[in-house]
DNA sequence: GTACATTTGTTCGTATGTATA
DNA sequence: GTATACATACGAACAAATGTA
């Protein structure tokens, strides 16, 4: 998967993307997801994006997020 | 030199400020550089902004870093 | 060998300014 | 005007390496 420019906003593709590897059993319950410097590099999206992808799963209830330590499928 | 608040990046005022004092000198080969946690007191910023103006020389093979060490002239 | 202080490494939390659609 | 996106900057917590007492 790749983000794209276009009508669907980049951090929606993301949040689908993730949501994705999470529900498809890639990212087991309690496994880490990668952190934001990670995943800023491996989707090529700003800081902020990133974080606005992950606020979405965590509304959602899938991941917890832990100050200084990181995100985990919840 | 004073870090200013204008269109130039605290960063990259840091880093410049770094690069002439070890081209010029000040700082010869081997010794190392101020801590984090002094060049934070000393310019007043953000720990986040030094690693980053670190971060710019250890690119230009300036300097080296060692973990639990410091940072060193190359 | 343990405990502690120092220092760098990593990660998330928050805010601001700029640009664009 | 609103939402999206990027860059910058400060703050905070946790972790690992180093050296010393």
């Amino acid at each position: 998967m790749a983000i794209v420019d276009g009508p669907v906003p980049k951090f929606s593709q993301l949040a689908d993307i993730l949501r994705a590897r999470i529900t498809s059993g890639e990212l087991p319950t309690g496994t880490p997801i990668p952190s934001e410097y990670d995943l800023e590099q491996e989707y090529g999206l700003a800081r902020g994006t990133i974080r606005k992808a992950i606020g979405v799963l965590r509304e959602e209830k899938l991941i917890v997020t832990v100050h200084g330590k990181g995100s985990y499928v919840a």
